[in-house]
DNA sequence: TACAATATCGTACAATTGTACAACCTGTCA
DNA sequence: TGACAGGTTGTACAATTGTACGATATTGTA
């Protein structure tokens, strides 16, 4: 089983493959459907960026009619752990706290997520 | 009180900005110095990223001896609030509960920082 | 079967990013 | 005062990123 290093996903990327991940599979259009209102990318960078993603491995497709189906073929969890741990450590040196604190300050987080989070951690 | 948009921030240079808040103010010097073991960056990559920082307008420089005493002229908070926002649209769409759940999961937090948050947001 | 609609593919291109060398300044100490 | 250690500045350059046009291929349909 060669485990070969995944080349990096940029932002943009990041931010297309997510929306496969929530899709489950896509293609071009169903992704350009579900971008959101705000974000507003053309159909031609959409498949672009689907298209480097396959290249670099995160994606594979089939074909329907004659649209390509995108779906996973690396799952999330790979993803976020690499993309999270970079993040903290650029940002935050590594610590995760000081995140925490920044999303319970701003109210991205209320008391009801932090019970579910206990029982999260004693579970385990 | 003109407030134009400070232009991003690269990874790169987050990593070193975060640098400079800890120290408070640096010199290129100082930011090389403390620099973690595992990412080393050769000085004049620093100095670079340092200067681009400055221009771009997160940091500022006063001379002491020959050298660039770098500081933040923009406070952390106001970079960590984009930074943030911007990481948990591309990868969780907004939603910064998979996000702490990733960190519960992953035993980044524990029981104890779940109980200090709960502090800061009863505080509130 | 020819056409309109829809997709993909190849390609492009400017901006940004990461990385760094070489040349040039400037205190400091002998 | 002259040399040197240590700084800074200018510049470079390949890779990556974000964005997208134009040409070509395919399919369902009239």
């Amino acid at each position: 089983m060669t485990k070969r290093r995944l080349p990096a996903v940029s932002p943009s990327e990041t931010e297309i493959l997510r929306l496969v991940w929530q899709l489950d599979k896509a293609t071009v259009q169903e992704v350009c459907d579900s971008l959101p209102a705000k974000r507003k990318i053309a159909y031609a960078t959409v498949q672009t960026l689907l298209r480097r993603l396959e290249k670099k491995g995160y994606l594979k497709h089939r074909i329907r009619g004659k649209a390509h189906v995108f779906f996973p073929s690396v799952k999330s969890e790979k993803v976020i752990k690499r993309s999270v741990n970079d993040f903290l450590d650029r940002l935050f040196g590594g610590d995760p706290v000081p995140l925490m604190q920044y999303l319970a300050e701003h109210g991205k987080i209320d008391a009801d997520d932090i019970e579910k989070l206990k029982k999260l951690i004693d579970k385990k």
